[in-house]
DNA sequence: GTTCAGCACTCACTAGAGTGGAGTGCCAAC
DNA sequence: GTTGGCACTCCACTCTAGTGAGTGCTGAAC
């Protein structure tokens, strides 16, 4: 459908939803000028940015088409333009280089990576913390999720007479615990018993697929605890349980909005877990690396942008990275630095346990 | 100095720091008012409230000795009068009754602990949601210390040929996990060996006073593993790791402040775990309830006030809740909800286990 | 000497008028 | 299609009263 034209220039002919060259470089302007300054960005200040040789006057008539378009917004007549959700889409899907981050934060994130330590709950939380530092927006880290990691140990530890609590290891490290409460007192042999025949049922199976029941062995109480314990860890292996969220840096959000509810209802979204995790997996299911506005369907979101980024552990999508930010966020930035963290933190996971 | 009149009213002699009782009622109105209105309150207001039965000018005059005395503070002349912390602190050193909850929220206390279920961290988590929705601050939960908690199991779970995973149980049902990494490999016996000899040295012992070293058993191999697993288990042992602070409610205070600063240094502390656990504590050990602007000396907290209560499980203080509102925030709610949730909370830590 | 009505005064807050300037849309000329 | 010129729009800012809640002071009453 585009036809080659003579121009000098890459003019690609503007098919439905594509811009001529100029008005994509007015658009990749004023989009970008307005993420620096949180300005309405006038003709005048775009005639000088790469790719438009034009008088104001001409700008103006390309920003009037720009806006019929739905690209650009007027706060009121004899103000700027400042970009839609629209044309900050086409602002994120048009970044032409994959931009990389500064030397000073490339040198962070080095330096965060060769100095990290401790278990992997805790790398977690400082990443998003490093995230937040490096882009100026809200970060979420999305733990590995532990569904397909094999049990390597089961165990039944004796709390009190009637209650015990059921310790699972699994592969990449990660351990869950789930208390089990007997309805009669269970003695020590019987314990150790059912913990032989729970560790023989579910070792090297991952933990979202153990089975339902276990072959009976005739005593009764035995056989109670057992199936009281393979229910407990089929309750581990849901989800919900299993995804661990860290938000970093929800304090930056505070400075994002003029509006004191905007903040405050963005902040209630960050304090529910299970929102924020479904709200991450469900845009990456959708295949996009940046939720703008409305795209993502979460209402007191509107005002925001999202850039997500997989982590891959081993070659397999496991965690996820989130940046949280106005719709004015700085996307390059952003997605830079979302990337170089996400490709370091998987390596990291990865190499652990070798 | 101050001599005893013939009043009718209980009146006491105001000694230093004391205040007569129609100071003490203008001052604990102004401060009542305050609370709810967020606005200078003027004579006028406190005409009718009880224990004031003179006229404003009498007021007036009361109200100037007050802010003599450091107990009010006027934004500017010809503005009514604000409470400074001292007048504060007065109000809630003088708070007669031990109000207590207003009776929805002690059916939402009673519903919230009749429906607990889970393990302990998600029951804190929900319990600091529950005290931020009756009380409208943001609520810091501390759980309980593990320091104390004998050690019921001690494990080492393979996770790779030079990595393994030291997982301890305590009797509280707590699991702490560490990874160990070898120089060299260590084959299934000697790590069998090695978890043997851990067991056998620390089952029993509170996590915080394992001992140093452990007899060597003549195989060096072994040997290294079973005191890489002691260090592994004095690091678990140290304070640091063992507090969890579940935080919850932190968006109101995005409403508190009028200023944006504030909001968001308030909001960078709470990202802070330490500081706010050690925060929480010092108070807690200066043997106050309440710490008021700059009692607890964290700079950006000075226009905040803290309620902490101790949670005591089997009789013991193990954790800590906390209550973050604007100096103004409504100390006898605050109070009320603290004692009764801080209450509930202790008796259903204590019942588990039995 | 404590209380109180009266009074003059203070000062934030609000509304309205005026002004400057950044920015637009339109148009005729190139 | 592009451009300089021009009239117009409308926000943001300043300035100026006017308003009203609230104060401090004073002198008289109890």
């Amino acid at each position: 459908m585009p036809t080659i034209d003579d121009s000098r220039s890459e003019q690609a002919a503007p098919g439905p939803g594509e811009l001529d060259a100029r008005k994509a470089a007015i658009l990749n302007a004023v989009v970008a000028e307005y993420i620096g300054s949180a300005q309405p960005v006038g003709s005048q200040h775009v005639v000088n940015a790469p790719g438009v040789s034009v008088s104001s006057a001409t700008v103006r008539s390309d920003m009037a088409a720009l806006e019929r378009d739905g690209f650009l917004a007027q706060p009121h007549t004899s103000a700027g333009r400042i970009p839609t959700d629209k044309g900050y889409r086409f602002f994120v899907d048009h970044l032409g280089y994959t931009g990389s981050l500064d030397p000073e934060g490339r040198q962070q994130v080095r330096q965060f990576f060769d100095h990290a330590h401790g278990e992997i709950e805790s790398m977690l939380e400082r990443t998003s913390g490093l995230l937040a530092d490096l882009t100026d927006c809200t970060a979420m880290v999305v733990g590995p999720s532990h569904e397909a990691a094999a049990i390597r140990s089961v165990q039944l530890v004796r709390l009190g007479p009637r209650l015990a609590l059921l310790v699972v290891v699994l592969a990449d490290g990660a351990v869950q615990k789930q208390s089990i409460e007997f309805v009669e007192e269970v003695d020590e042999n019987r314990l150790s018993d059912a913990a032989a025949r729970l560790a023989a049922h579910a070792l090297g199976v991952p933990i979202a697929q153990v089975g339902p029941t276990a072959a009976g062995s005739g005593d009764a109480q035995t056989d109670a605890v057992v199936s009281a314990g393979i229910m407990a860890m089929r309750v581990l292996g849901t989800a919900d349980g299993g995804d661990q969220l860290f938000v970093g840096g929800s304090s930056r959000m505070v400075a994002a909005f003029d509006a004191v509810d905007t903040v405050r209802s963005v902040l209630s979204i960050l304090e529910q877990q299970l929102v924020v995790v479904t709200l991450l997996r469900d845009i990456l299911e959708t295949g996009l690396s940046v939720a703008i506005g409305t795209e993502h369907g979460v209402e007191p979101l509107a005002s925001c942008a999202i850039v997500v980024m997989p982590v891959s552990v081993d070659g397999v999508e496991a965690g996820t990275i989130g940046l949280l930010g106005p719709t004015r966020m700085n996307y390059p930035l952003a997605l830079a630095a979302a990337r170089l963290v996400g490709d370091r933190l998987g390596e990291r996971l990865s190499e652990s346990g070798r």
